[in-house]
DNA sequence: AAAATAGTGTTACAATATATCATAACGAGA
DNA sequence: TCTCGTTATGATATATTGTAACACTATTTT
């Protein structure tokens, strides 16, 4: 949790962006729970004052969080998880537990060669690659 | 397109379910656009004399579609294309194109199996993969 | 300090999806 | 063939997820 924090540091001071604080509270959030996190659970947690965030604050926080690679966005959840791997590849590969909800990222370059040899073989120019695949982690097969 | 109808219809005998009007119009109208089409993009089509009909009309369709394989659901996109491989593998993979919205489905075994090598080291019991590369076609790419 | 850029607050709304309950069609057994 | 359970559809309302647009503030650059 805190060497996210300092690899975000990191990432951001690279790509001399800022990790302004709503940002980091948003990481911090999304990287806190160890299940997906939807934008509109993560709203209220925002709230300063008693007084909630509208909607714009976390997508834009989210959005960035994402270009920078340090959140992944689960598009069959609509749902945010903070990237675990340290490598700077822009590769989505989860392990989605129908059960409980965990996300369990995994690095397969056997997959990503894989599907890069099948892209080239239709001419196919990749930019990123997104793979969630829903199950039973081995918790919850009992 | 015959030959899809053809398959629906040879699967929802095997499965023992039914291929109701609205259910193959609405399977028809997905394999007729060769771009993924959204549901609020099916339901006007689906109007009869003049009367739209409703979003769960079109969803249920969809599920039922989904459910029985003959219909993939695109969660990065938020929309739904024709299945085109016959084998009856609950795998759902796409090479997107993020100009013109062509979606290629690809078989590969490839990534099935490395799927499943890594599924194995975590234990993990998996229900179905879903691959999205979003790229440039072939096409798009000058 | 002034100008340019980047980030945030706020309002309103668009787009996608589902819950619920009523009605209709179908299919199997008496 | 009738009725009863199941499956499918109609209809209304509402939930959930995501953006557009504009004003304002903070930060960086010149």
């Amino acid at each position: 949790m805190d060497s996210a924090l300092q690899r975000a540091r990191r990432v951001c001071e690279e790509n001399k962006v800022r990790l302004t604080p709503i940002r980091e509270k948003v990481l911090r959030l999304v990287w806190q729970s160890h299940n997906p996190l939807g934008a509109y659970d993560i709203l209220p947690m925002l709230s300063e004052n008693g007084k909630a965030a509208a909607p714009p604050t976390v997508y834009r926080a989210l959005d960035f969080l994402v270009a920078q690679g340090l959140v992944h966005r689960i598009a069959s959840l609509n749902a945010f998880v903070g990237c675990s791997v340290s490598s700077d590849q822009h590769v989505s590969q989860f392990l989605l537990c129908r059960k409980c909800g965990v996300a369990i990222e995994i690095e397969a370059p056997a997959i990503t060669q894989a599907i890069a040899h099948n892209a080239d073989q239709y001419g196919f120019q990749t930019d990123n690659e997104s793979i969630e695949i829903s199950g039973l982690c081995q918790c919850c097969q009992s």
